[in-house]
DNA sequence: CAAAATTAAATTGGGCACAATGTAAATTAC
DNA sequence: GTAATTTACATTGTGCCCAATTTAATTTTG
């Protein structure tokens, strides 16, 4: 029973690197979330909702899915709370009853203003160059596109 | 009401970057653990366990969380599934009962050989060169630490 | 057109993540 | 040496994440 193998010591798994930064980055946002009354995820399909505008082209929960990787499960619960705060609707298509379009409301497109304050603050006293963050975000998605390009094998 | 905000951008945010990345590097180890009937932080609980060894050095509770930065609240259930797998025991010290020891079991460190085969396997098909990954987990390792070295402003 | 297949969401259930609170044991301060 | 504090876990409750199933609407096929 080797106990010490360097293949399985923490240190040397990306993957928890990724999942520590992940839930840190998460935990530095959300005091900043907590004055929008948003959690995280929220605020994800927020920034969503605000980019795809509204209309015909407001955006269906399989459009937030797919631009977020999230399934119905996940949302349809999230949408229901942010229904519920009044930020969106959720109005069944009338010509294609399977579709659930989503729709800000005013007080969905105000608290867009709010929110344009979140990623200044989020650097705010962190002293990391704005151009280290951008190329680790390039490397992050390509990394991404690389993931889910190829199935896993087995 | 300006929608179109390049600072609000989903494609803009490093933070979904990451938790894109996060979730799918997740979803590729999946069917891996599934094979030892492990979660995914079920896996990263039982590497510091492997790492931490047996006897009077055993992982307390609270060890596991500052490793993996995670509470109690997370912990405590997790670790009473593992028990109940019969991967590990949990037993009060002795001589301080405010502590629960963590001692994998023989069918702990017998699921140690299985996991070995993990890493290579999740590279397995993946045509990512090792070193940009060894590179990228120094840049999250290192923000990591950034996070975790200064408090949110405000 | 009617049956079969597909699609879009919703539902159900298990397992994280975390805030807030509770509880018991140990430490410290007087 | 007792009271106050601290420490280590446990508990409770909310919300996400995902797999699996269900339901209803639409499309495709024969």
């Amino acid at each position: 029973m080797a106990q010490k193998d360097p293949v399985l010591a923490l240190d040397n798994q990306i993957c928890f690197a990724l999942y520590a930064l992940n839930r840190a980055v998460t935990a530095r946002y959300r005091p900043l979330l907590a004055e929008l009354e948003l959690t995280y995820p929220q605020y994800l399909v927020m920034l969503v909702l605000w980019e795809q505008g509204a209309g015909a082209e407001s955006a269906r929960v399989s459009d937030v899915g797919a631009r977020l990787r999230l399934d119905s499960g996940t949302l349809t619960p999230l949408l229901k709370r942010l229904e519920e705060r009044g930020l969106l609707l959720r109005q069944r298509q009338a010509d294609d009853e399977r579709v659930v379009r989503l729709l800000p409301t005013e007080a969905g497109w105000q608290l867009q203003e709010k929110a344009r304050q979140v990623p200044a603050r989020l650097m705010c006293g962190l002293d990391v160059e704005p151009q280290r963050l951008m190329a680790l975000q390039q490397e992050l998605r390509s990394l991404l596109a690389v993931l889910e390009g190829s199935a896993p094998s087995d």
